[in-house]
RNA sequence: GGACGGAUACCCAAGUGGCCAAAGGGGGCUGACUGUAAAUCAGCUGGCAGACGCCUUCAGAGGUUCGAAUCCUCUUCCGUCCA
């Protein structure tokens, strides 16, 4: 990447990000661009760090935000720290949710990092990564300290957080070991002695509340907290989580990651845009200012985030075939090139062609299907669902279940 | 430790002896319309059969009853108030 001002710098860093408050994005924008430019002086690259949470192995679009936003720093030069909170997680972070999280055992977690790191290399240069284990400190800490630690904060400051104060309003179970957890984020970034801490906005408290806190009363440099938006789901509406089935997995394959990105909403494009593709600040105004003026098609602005997705995590090559595809089977209303196939046995009827094939899950559902009209054979509907099959062909069942019907 | 209240289908939530496979909403699916977008409209949404009907399901285990999601007993889990 080409030399970039420091505002230039600012503005990439920056893109993104969430604070719910103009006052404090416009200092945290205003401390990084003076870090930055004492870093230059002293002509070293900020210590950048992004916690994460292993309670899963599956990724999704969703958890890259934040990787998206360190690689950023990486390309600009800037030192990145990955860290594994495989203590944390043993706690569960209360943040993001309005419930108490289940605590994971060490071997789940550990398996977890390490499934994560791999995933995370598709975004993050391997090269200039270090990847840490939050237990090698926070396991160390005594009991002595943890109090030290604590008693920069009160109960009250916890209680405003909102998602205590729902569970409180709420007369839910807040317990006292899930407090811990923003004093241990907190100690991290003391004990790494980062310049910047990246997160999302569920980390807010965390980082700009309780790091930079403790991080002050420790006699250290307070970190700069980026923190990030969330990404809407498939559905443009919430933020993208496997257990509401609104995500986008990494391991999806490149038909299905494209066909995924081309189902969100147009209003989440932005969002999109900003938090998980590699272009920068320029070129998506650029986008939203012909999307604004109509120059460009709102549907080939979004294949364009498709193809930009799918590329980062398979490749150019590939995003050029998932685009075939899509074009081939949804606007020109063909089949795709390749689907399993079936093969017919004898005496069966549509309704256990669909059954036995597996694109329906149970004979009720296909009846439905064949009522509802929607399962074709080479582009024939099929409105008998006890009929004799008629023979080998594609057999469609709503819009995106195909199968290869042979004999 | 004491006194209460709760656990219903993917989620929220009604239902307090038969008319309950269980209202309503959300979500999901299908069709129409489209740009596989949004919005909108219509239908579907436990299994088998698809005409009648049968089976499994209302935290778990027993019981009362011709009949239970609904009543009783015990168990598990959750919450509230008091200490």
């Amino acid at each position: 990447m080409t030399k970039m001002t420091i505002d230039e710098q600012v503005a990439l860093l920056m893109q993104g990000t969430e604070y719910g408050d103009a006052n404090l994005h416009q200092a945290m924008a205003n401390e990084l661009k003076q870090r930055l430019s004492e870093a230059e002086k002293e002509g070293r690259p900020l210590k950048v760090y992004c916690g994460f949470d292993p309670r899963t192995s599956d990724l999704h679009l969703g958890h890259t935000v934040p990787m998206r936003k360190l690689r950023q720093f990486q390309e600009l030069g800037h030192e990145v720290t990955f860290v594994v909170g495989n203590y944390t997680s043993l706690i569960g972070d209360p943040s993001d949710k309005d419930k108490l999280r289940p605590q994971l055992t060490a071997e789940e977690v550990d398996y977890n990092a390490r499934t994560y790191a791999e995933q995370a290399y598709k975004i993050l240069d391997a090269e200039k990564t270090k990847i840490v284990y939050n237990a090698d400190w926070l396991s160390k800490l005594t009991f002595a300290e943890l109090i030290e630690l604590a008693s920069n904060f009160t109960i009250q400051q916890f209680m405003t957080r909102e998602n205590f104060r729902l569970r409180w309003d709420k007369g839910d179970a807040v317990y006292l070991h899930e407090t811990f957890y923003a004093i241990m984020q907190g100690y991290d970034a003391y004990a790494l002695r980062t310049d910047v801490q990246v997160g999302g906005t569920d980390q807010l408290f965390n980082i700009v509340t309780a790091a930079r806190k403790l991080m002050a009363s420790k006699g250290v440099q307070p970190n700069i907290g980026i923190i990030m938006g969330i990404l809407p789901g498939t559905d443009g509406e919430v933020k993208m989580s496997k257990s509401l089935g609104n995500h986008i997995p990494l391991l999806a394959t490149p038909e299905d990651m494209y066909g995924k990105v081309m189902s969100v909403p147009d209003k989440a494009m932005g969002d999109f845009y900003r938090l998980v593709s590699r272009l920068t600040p320029p070129e998506i105004d650029a986008i939203e200012k012909e999307l604004a003026e109509g120059k460009v098609h709102p549907r080939d602005a979004k294949m364009r985030l498709a193809r930009e997705i799918v590329s980062i995590y398979h490749s150019e090559a590939a995003a050029k075939e998932a685009e075939a595809a899509f074009v081939r089977v949804f606007q020109q209303g063909d089949v795709p090139e390749d689907m399993e196939a079936y093969t017919l046995q004898a005496g069966q009827s549509v309704l256990d062609v669909l059954t036995d094939s597996g694109l329906v899950s149970s004979r009720g559902e296909g009846r439905r299907m064949v009522q509802q009209n929607a399962v074709s054979l080479d582009g024939e509907k099929l409105t008998a669902a006890l009929a004799e099959f008629p023979g080998s062909g594609v057999l469609r069942v709503g819009r995106r279940k195909f199968i290869r019907v042979v004999k």
